[in-house]
DNA sequence: TACTAAAGTTAGATCATCCTAACATCCATC
DNA sequence: GATGGATGTTAGGATGATCTAACTTTAGTA
């Protein structure tokens, strides 16, 4: 049985050395700064999980997650994205809330409660911010991977996924009535500074290019 | 913000001094056979209880919470049977699965998904064994406190409560089919054994003095 | 009242998780 | 290929939660 803590380096890792964020390896350092704790920290708990068999690296060489700690992690991101779902489509809860809880719910022990509970929300494959939702199988469903910045002027999308997951983009996307689903057009492109001009249910707005960089669509 | 051991600590003497239990007092070696620790371990954690003002005692005497202490370990309780609640009524579990699984959600930390909980059940009074649910103005149901064994013969009356929660005695009540709210009409008592024969939906059965003394009834 | 068993406390150790400070290694660049 | 800044490691220490072993106090009883 893996510690709370142990379990957070590892989802960790999971996340550092995602192929879909293209970095492939992941150092002392990136973790240490991913988990807001210092290097040493960080080397002791890798003595013990490399020990335990869920990394491997070499000695000042980069870290990446074995067979089992990959499968571990996996299943905690499982288990916090039904939470986030749970939370947001049966308590109501807006989608720039639930990340903060599902932290806690995610370490929560109990294989049939994950069962039930996906059961419960009708095995969803994507969670409230559109990230897919592992099965119990291991398996993922497709990540979306257009960027609404890459949509080419006068075509439409749907919005799939954030890529952005801080409340204040995801308060943003709340006032401007953007959420997963929404239909987009793209009317214009600003070559100046990478800005767009969007129709969305019949409103014209003009966002940032930091703004269709965090917007994943279909 | 307390640990959850700490939390765990005043659940425990939250029970253990419980007026409905007939004890009002909690030692060291109480705690530590209840929590299944030593009491040496118990002894130090009580020093830091008593140093944030949570537990009150003098030195070799008998320990009790503070107003905090209880308001905490009632909150805590709070959660638990609101969780066990959710399990056994939306996630079907059965109700000798739950107390585990609530053990661990008791300690998630969020007002807002206990609030939204409460609601999403309606606002229980009691859980599944029967157990009053308090509220989030701290007041509690009332708990029914007429054991089966103390009910005259040709007497009738509705299951309230299991005074025991062991899986085995769920699982035998189960198996009679009893449950919370189950009629029964008390048809024979025998002297000698304190065992007595009962009426439960046309069936007539025979049950142990500890059978009549584990289920509480209005 | 004096003794002893039960209950409670203290001292010293271990383990997980974190820290700071000092040291070692790697690698990009001159 | 030497070197300095970034990166990684080690040593030593703190804290929370647990233990065992030894000691102290309380309280029931002879």
């Amino acid at each position: 049985m893996l510690s709370n803590t142990e379990e957070n380096y590892l989802k960790a890792l999971l996340y550092l050395t995602a192929e879909d964020a293209g970095k492939k390896e992941a150092g002392t350092n990136d973790l240490a700064t991913h988990l807001g704790l210092k290097p040493a920290t960080v080397n002791d708990m890798l003595k013990r999980l490399k020990e335990k068999e869920y990394v491997s690296y070499k000695k000042y060489g980069k870290i990446s997650l074995t067979r089992s700690g990959k499968d571990i992690a996996m299943f905690v991101m499982r288990k916090h994205r039904l939470w986030e779902t749970f939370l947001c489509e049966v308590l109501e809860f807006s989608w720039d809330e639930v990340h903060e809880v599902a932290e806690q719910l995610e370490h929560i022990q109990s294989d049939k409660l994950t069962e039930r509970l996906d059961k419960f929300l009708n095995y969803p494959d994507y969670d409230p911010h559109g990230d897919p939702i592992p099965k119990s199988n291991g398996k993922m469903p497709p990540r979306a991977t257009t960027l609404l910045s890459s949509v080419a002027v006068q075509q439409s999308c749907t919005v799939a996924a954030v890529k952005d997951t801080s409340p204040v983009f995801l308060q943003y996307l709340e006032q401007l009535s953007i959420g997963i689903g929404t239909k987009i057009k793209v009317l214009e492109k600003i070559s100046f500074d990478g800005s767009m001009t969007l129709l969305v249910e019949k409103d014209k707005l003009t966002v940032s290019e930091k703004f269709a960089n965090s917007l994943l669509v279909d």
